[in-house]
DNA sequence: AGCACGCCGACT
DNA sequence: GTCGGCGTGCTC
């Protein structure tokens, strides 16, 4: 019998099967084993078991070891994997690694376990326990009163001689005990005993009416989504299925999970990059095992090892976090179809402001739409007051705040209110550059702005991190004129400082959320309300609730507007959107004053009447008319090596091989090749084709097999579908 | 990926 | 004379 096994080594050329003899070993597919592999010894998964090889019998090894008492790949994932593997043309071993904990993988975690001690029934312990071995005697009637104990714990309240003598003597026995890391055990439980409306109740049974579909759950901010979000898990859970529910990584707050965790108790599972590598492991082994059957996590719990999957909910569907952006890129959603596909299950997609790629499949008729289109309450949704900042500077305001929001802010502080400065992107104005002469710091490995941090008063590369000491006097002329600008959020604290000398003034961004739970601490202080006003980039718009924000600013809405990506305009509104809904949560009425350059554009039209099917309807005329998703796929073609001549060379071998695909044919929109934005990273020489396919032409399949032609150890190239920035 | 094998410069 | 530089080739 031989086993094919895929070893754990992550390389194009290693990306195939290699035949093992089992021998008496006792093996499944899914099997995590260790082989010989050159000189070597390393880790590999058994794909399948077969009594044929093409291999020569000279050079078949035997496995070494199986390394798990359970098939870590279950049947379900051996079929995701090759359909991952030919959707987004990567290699089995990346797939199979986003299936297991990292952790896992090279021995690292080892399972935690404990050792306790029971009254061995086989042996009459009363009657070998001498009636002078008081302390013997203590030892084992604690056993007994309790049935079983810990071993540190009986030698912590007895004598440790005693009871190492009793264990000797098999009086007690000793078994391991494995023992769970389960993360946030002690989060209290609340009672969640509430009543749907109308709206909620209808969702529920719309949803619950449906077999193996995909819904859209559009619903506005506040119609309560979480609530049927729980009463579809709930009955699944009664069905004896499971379900696995994702969020956007930042909104994996505590407040979500304990009301997981109150709901449905230690049957679920919260998988996040914030847990130890134990607590990780931990979650993922009671899920494997049906111990926990609702896995409750970020992207990455899309590939939780569960069985028997009953419903499948990606909440905040729009939101960017659920592409993702490095190595095996993946859609989440496109995953969760397959896995809802495989069980015959249903898969929720539910935002407030659905990307427009989702809702138009809705249309379509592809996805089920639901709707829930009042707030609970009938809270109203807050003010928003659009300013435009050209009229700003006409009368003589240069400042980053109009007239407007600095008069709303005094008024907001001074009621004693609580006031969120919103800002688009870290880095605004920030660029260093010499009065004199016009000289702007670069990064030296990297065709892009050294930006200035204050607080490690250094110039920072933000493509490859490289810190660079702060210029005195001008590196190209000598002049001393050089003009330091400050990142977007710190340049907002200090105005407000200066405003408010006596007001505590939080302040949100990558930079001060370096640590693990920095943003939570950030979050809660300001939630304590032990400041009064918080500055930030989009990590402010989601996660809590802050009951006395009555004032949300809005500085710089354009700066997501005038990207150039065919989702600024979508992004622009649903970042309005969720900024927005921060202001006056409670009874308290909130007001929004949004400052752009330009006011007339329609997005905030209709981010102003919070009219998101007006916004979908002109949005989606603008993307057929263009040519751009869902009428089109952009593909981007990236090559980057160290020598320009070589990244050239490969960019127009390629950009020929791939005109000559359309000679029969119009699928391209678009196709041409070009110099990447940013053109070196790292050193490296960065260019790119790029190309919009109409969506008849569903297979990638030649385009990728030409990227493989020309990859080779000078040039690294690699292909992207509809690619989120284009730096 | 990583380790072995293999063929040319500066050292006890 | 040998120690070791890292180029390329293979791993069931």
């Amino acid at each position: 019998m031989y086993a094919k096994v895929i070893v754990d080594i992550s390389n194009n050329e290693l990306d195939r099967i290699f035949d093992y003899s089992v021998g008496d070993l006792d093996l499944e597919p899914g099997c995590r084993v260790t082989v010989p592999f050159g000189a070597r010894e390393i880790e590999g998964y058994v794909m399948e078991l077969s009594e044929n090889t093409d291999c020569p019998p000279e050079k078949i090894k035997p496995i070494s070891a199986r390394l798990d008492d359970y098939p870590v790949i279950t049947a379900e994932m051996m079929e995701l994997m090759r359909f991952m593997r030919k959707k987004y043309h990567l290699r089995i071993i990346d797939v199979l690694r986003l299936f297991i904990p990292s952790q896992m993988r090279g021995g690292k975690v080892k399972q935690l376990s404990r050792k306790s001690v029971s009254i061995n029934p086989d042996v009459c312990g009363e009657q070998l326990i001498k009636p002078s071995a008081v302390m013997q005697k203590n030892a084992y009637d604690y056993v007994r009163e309790r049935g079983e104990v810990s071993l540190s714990e009986l030698n912590a309240n007895c004598s440790a001689a005693s009871v190492r003598n009793l264990i000797m003597r098999g009086i007690l026995s000793v078994k391991d005990v494995e023992v769970m890391r389960t993360p946030y055990n002690d989060l209290s439980v609340s009672d969640m005993n509430v009543t749907l409306t109308a709206e909620q109740n209808n969702a529920v049974e719309r949803i619950s009416s449906v077999k193996n579909k995909t819904v859209l759950l559009h619903g506005v901010t506040g119609s309560g989504k979480t609530e049927v979000y729980m009463r579809c898990i709930s009955k699944a859970l009664e069905e004896q299925k499971s379900a696995i529910m994702l969020v956007p990584e930042i909104s994996l707050t505590p407040q979500v999970l304990s009301s997981f965790r109150s709901r449905f108790g230690s049957r679920v599972a919260i998988l996040h990059s914030g847990l130890s590598v134990g607590e990780r492991f931990d979650e993922w082994r009671r899920l494997i095992t049906g111990e926990a059957t609702v896995a409750v996590g970020a992207r990455s719990a899309v590939f939780a090892p569960l069985k028997n999957v009953g419903i499948i909910i990606i909440d905040e569907e729009h939101d960017s976090s659920y592409t993702s952006e490095s190595n095996p890129r993946y859609l989440t959603a496109e995953i969760a179809e397959f896995r809802k596909n495989y069980w015959g299950s249903n898969l929720i997609l539910g935002s407030a402001t659905p990307s427009i790629e989702s809702y138009y499949k809705a249309m379509k008729g592809e996805y089920e739409l639901v709707e829930m289109l009042n707030r609970i309450n009938k809270r109203p949704l807050p003010d928003i007051s659009v300013v435009n900042m050209c009229n700003e500077i006409y009368a003589g305001n240069n400042g980053v705040f109009s007239a407007k929001l600095e008069r709303e802010l005094y008024n907001c502080i001074g009621e004693g209110n609580q006031a969120m400065i919103f800002i688009n992107r870290r880095g605004y104005s920030s660029y260093v550059m010499c009065r004199a002469c016009g000289y702007v710091a670069k990064c030296e490995q990297c065709d892009v702005s050294l930006v200035y941090h204050k607080e490690e008063d250094a110039l920072k590369c933000h493509y490859c991190g490289n810190r660079y000491k702060t210029l005195a006097v001008c590196p190209n002329c000598g002049s001393e004129h050089i003009k330091r600008g400050y990142s977007g959020t710190e340049q907002i604290a200090e105005k407000l400082k200066e405003m408010f000398p006596n007001e505590v003034i939080l302040r949100m961004d990558n930079d001060t959320t370096q640590n693990k739970d920095s943003h939570l601490k950030i979050l809660r202080e300001f939630a304590q309300k032990r400041a009064k006003i918080l500055v930030g980039t989009q990590m402010i718009a989601k996660g809590h609730d802050f009951p006395d924000v009555t004032l949300v600013g809005i500085v710089d809405a354009d700066m997501s507007l005038h990207f150039a990506d065919y989702r600024s305009v979508e992004r622009t509104f649903q970042l309005i959107t969720q900024v927005a809904g921060r202001a006056g949560r409670n009874k308290k009425a909130g007001s929004v004053v949004l400052q752009t350059y330009s006011p007339n554009h329609y997005v905030y039209k209709y981010a102003i009447s919070g009219d998101y099917k007006r916004f979908y309807e002109k949005e989606c005329n603008l993307r057929e008319v263009t040519k751009f998703p869902p009428f089109t796929r952009i593909v981007r073609i990236l090559v980057a090596g160290e020598s320009e001549t070589e990244v050239a060379g490969a960019l127009k071998g390629m950009y020929e091989k791939i005109s000559a695909l359309a000679r029969d044919d119009k699928r391209f929109v678009f196709l041409n090749y070009m110099w990447a934005p940013v053109r070196l990273i790292k050193n490296m020489h960065r260019a790119q084709i790029l190309m919009r396919i109409l969506p008849e032409y569903d297979s990638l399949d030649e385009i990728y097999d030409i990227v493989d032609e020309y990859k080779n150890n000078k040039v690294s190239i690699f292909a992207e579908i509809n690619p989120n920035n284009l730096s």
